[in-house]
DNA sequence: GCGACAG
DNA sequence: ATCTTGTCGC
């Protein structure tokens, strides 16, 4: 791959992502419907988990999808490899399942980024939902330390903006990294994965997502709509 | 120049 | 992301 070609992609495309002020963008109301993505590799396959879940309701269940992989890794440039595959199996949902999301939950960064164009940020702008970003690294350094509280934030600047936050989702865990990737504020963003990340350190449908994917690589699920897995 | 670098 | 078991701790 040509870094230079991706380099004004990505800077092309962020221009593009919108983050509303704190009262504006996305908020999410009951019954909204909320997609998971995560993904496993082997070799050069993608495979793509879909969980689907209400805003305050029902687990609906998860769905899953083989695809080639595209574009190998370069750092800062995760995007390019896994935003393709997860926009393939977002269109496949709609297709084959009549599922339609309000908002796209991603594991990995929105803005808080180098250039301000996360994988969540790239899904955002092909999609025009609002997404969030959710990763368990960050990507920019920070200064000063996180309370040890549940709830606690740190934000995550560069230029003197706020680009995220350190979010500690358990107390005296380790923080996740949350940023809106599009159409969603800060405080919004920080909110939607507290209220999901009730009992662990990562949001429960990051985590649904991960195992269904994990399962889905080792032939241990099937590809299509499955209903919603037991236990946690 | 060297190391670090989401998933 | 993956290569990899049991073990410690809440």
């Amino acid at each position: 791959m040509d870094i230079k070609a991706l380099e004004a992609q990505q800077i092309e495309m962020a221009q593009q992502v919108v983050i509303p002020s704190e009262n504006e963008g996305y908020h999410p109301s009951e019954g909204d419907i909320l997609v998971t993505f995560d993904v496993q590799y082997i070799q050069e396959e993608a495979f793509v988990a879909l969980d689907v879940q209400e805003w305050k309701g029902a687990i609906k269940g998860t769905f899953l999808k083989k695809l080639p992989t595209p574009n190998s890794y370069v750092p800062s440039f995760f995007a390019f490899r896994e935003g393709p595959v997860l926009w393939q199996a977002y269109q496949a949902l709609i297709e084959e399942q009549s599922i339609k999301a309000n908002c796209l939950l991603i594991d990995g960064h929105g803005i808080a980024h180098p250039r301000q164009f996360g994988v969540a940020s790239w899904l955002g702008v092909k999609t025009s939902l609002p997404t969030v970003g959710c990763a368990k690294q960050t990507l920019l350094k920070f200064h000063g330390g996180i309370a040890s509280n549940r709830g606690a934030t740190l934000n995550i600047q560069q230029n003197k903006q706020t680009l995220g936050f350190a979010l500690r989702t358990q107390t005296a865990t380790k923080p996740v990294f949350v940023s809106p990737g599009h159409l969603i504020s800060l405080s919004q963003s920080v909110d939607i994965i507290l209220e999901f990340a009730s009992r662990y350190r990562l949001p429960e449908p990051i985590r649904r997502a991960d195992q269904a994917a994990r399962a889905f690589a080792k032939n241990e699920l099937e590809e299509g709509w499955n209903a919603p897995m037991l236990l946690g």
